[in-house]
DNA sequence: TGTACATCAGTGAACGCGCGTTCACTGATGTAC
DNA sequence: TGTACATCAGTGAACGCGCGTTCACTGATGTAC
């Protein structure tokens, strides 16, 4: 083999990481296979050493992703003491840096509804991301003994940040980012049993 | 003038109202300006007699499409007494054939994101009906003498509905709608003063 | 009432461009002897 | 250790296509006389 054997397997990574930032932060129609490889200084035609198809790489990037966010949002809600980590998440969620920052943010809110146009394998790779975040949250609210809607929650906090993305006022920006937070506490109660 | 004077206004209203259909089912940037003319009979020379730009289409469709959504829910919301109008609202809103029905549906949970990418003056256009979205829950609330966060509840429903058109798993989608209507009741409270 | 003309909504071909994909190739490296 | 060869990740030109936009035009109608 020319390369080390990880050689490969790297620039793959590579790509697949660029694309799944590009996409959060311009919309996956908008990032062409072409402008990608080049942002990478690689060219285009040694894309498809890598990736059956452009659908193939946006599976692909949303699994990574996607993934990457729910890690780092698992990690960080495990740094706070059982009671404070549901509120921790939901702020962490609602912050103006997650607004800001949605390269390296949750993937449902940045392609939600452009992805669930794609096929299935597609829609399936967000599908199975938007559980394991489900299963962040649940995490949160069990070792905070409280029970909730939690795909009520999920939506609560992906509509915010989108809403609070849309809107040009940064005063009205912040109002929906606040305004969601309560009704996300709102929306649970120490558990029952 | 060659035709009735209505003539132009009215081809002009069938532009905005067709596009605001087809951009809510198939995304902005996948409706290209000659398929859309070409789905109402005409061609694509003419366009450039009614809009600026496929921009000016857009801001002008997200008015017309967005605002037609408000008025239906905001009627449909009347039919109810006093005391029920929230709740009936937030059942129509994560309903089945709301989540099915996405051409003559809520604006900003079709396109929400991906307008948050475009120039200043359309999601301006899309700030201003979703500030009438929340004005018609508020109304129910106001109505029904409910407190609760409006904008996070607005968050509620937008990302509940995307999340459960996003999901291929049918019986998963509908846990998102029913879990999506629980988290928002659950966020408003019977008014304090 | 009948004819000539002006208007202008809509036509359809063309523009340059970027898209996703294909393919013959290059050239740096690892391996064999 | 030194040379010849095989591998294959990445190159770059080309494909057909649809995009948003422009423009010279057509032809049905309303108006003027």
């Amino acid at each position: 083999m020319r390369y080390s054997k990880e050689h490969k397997a790297a620039t793959h990574a590579r790509i697949v990481h660029k694309a799944s930032q590009r996409f959060r932060t311009e919309g996956i129609d908008t990032v062409g296979v072409g402008s990608l490889m080049q942002s990478l200084g690689l060219t285009v035609g040694g894309f498809y050493a890598h990736f059956e198809s452009k659908e193939d790489l946006i599976a692909q990037a949303c699994r990574l992703g996607f993934s990457e966010t729910n890690a780092r949002f698992k990690a960080y809600v495990e740094t706070k003491p059982p009671g404070k980590q549901f509120a921790a998440l939901v702020d962490a969620y609602l912050s103006q840096q997650h607004r800001d920052e949605p390269d390296i943010g949750c993937f449902a809110a940045a392609t939600g509804a452009e992805l669930a146009r794609h096929p299935d394998p597609t829609r399936v790779a967000l599908a199975d991301q938007v559980d394991a975040w489900i299963g962040v949250i649940s995490l949160a609210m069990e070792n905070d003994k409280l029970d909730g809607p939690v795909r009520g929650i999920a939506g609560t906090l992906v509509g915010s940040l989108i809403l609070a993305r849309a809107t040009p006022d940064q005063a009205m920006s912040e109002a929906f980012l606040a305004s969601g937070r309560q009704a996300a506490l709102a929306s649970v109660r120490p558990r029952s049993t």
